[in-house]
DNA sequence: CTTTAACAGTTAGATTTCTAACAGTCAATA
DNA sequence: TATTGACTGTTAGAAATCTAACTGTTAAAG
């Protein structure tokens, strides 16, 4: 099972997302959610404040408009966030989270930290530097 | 748009798994196929002398062996790849690229290596040599 | 002012991948 | 050798995300 040894880290970074993935949505699968929706919800909580709106979630998630659409009427059919149009811009909704979205939220962060653990687990407090330094250089090349 | 600051390698691993992604997508969408597909060829080109069956690739692709089915049997349609229950084995087939195929994978490679390019194009050697071991170990430690 | 273009969100339908249940084959063992 | 369990792949149906076309709102330009 050898990867391409010609495009070494497309590979394996998108190997490693791939785990990650998987193991996010298996942490939080007991609360009846999946990775995605657990940040959703914990990101809105952190941002509703601000006039968070729709496109904020696309942009911050790199998922398309019609996917948040469809996420969060999910959500708000479930009763763990509302949405509500603001006074002053009609074609924008603003995003709140519910009480019952709010009671998960500690939950979700500490699933979310455990897969964090597992990742870093073997890395020294250097280790942990070089690499943050590193991936971020990445993620702005990209 | 900040990230969650008590999963900063989550975050961006997955993020970073997500934009490459959608890069390898868009830079082959031209050859009529997606990034996923694209690996499969690949792949299959070079271990298909091998007795290569459906169960590596699940294993090798992380997907699930009915998503392997589907892959197969879009790109068998499409005279891309044959599959060939062996003699020794009827559970099994045997998978492999069919010159329509063939045709293709310098082109895949050619795609790939230019995103590879993208990720490392501003680290020095040291950077890679010490990203691809810290690399490693986190993908064994998941 | 009116018209036009940009913006925010929604819908419909396609694609990809998943889970669960299943069929057929092979291997172990009683 | 008959049975049972493991293995390999398939099907059906669900879930998540995408693209393209659309509605309505706001801003810009004439």
């Amino acid at each position: 099972m050898d990867t391409n040894p010609d495009t070494p880290f497309l590979e394996m970074l998108q190997l490693i997302g791939l785990k990650l993935k998987k193991q996010a949505d298996e942490s939080i699968k007991e609360l009846g959610l999946n990775s995605q929706q657990g940040k959703l919800i914990a990101y809105i909580h952190e941002h509703q404040e601000q006039g968070l709106i729709q496109k904020d979630l696309s942009e911050r998630f790199h998922v398309r408009g019609a996917s948040i659409t469809s996420m969060l009427q999910g959500l708000e059919k479930k009763g763990y966030i509302e949405r509500k149009i603001p006074p002053h811009n009609e074609r924008q909704k603003n995003i709140y989270v519910l009480p019952k979205g709010l009671a998960l939220i500690n939950d979700f962060e500490l699933s979310f930290q455990r897969v964090e653990e597992k990742i870093v687990q073997n890395l020294t407090e250097d280790d942990r530097q070089v690499l943050q330094q590193l991936l971020t250089k990445i993620n702005q090349n990209l």
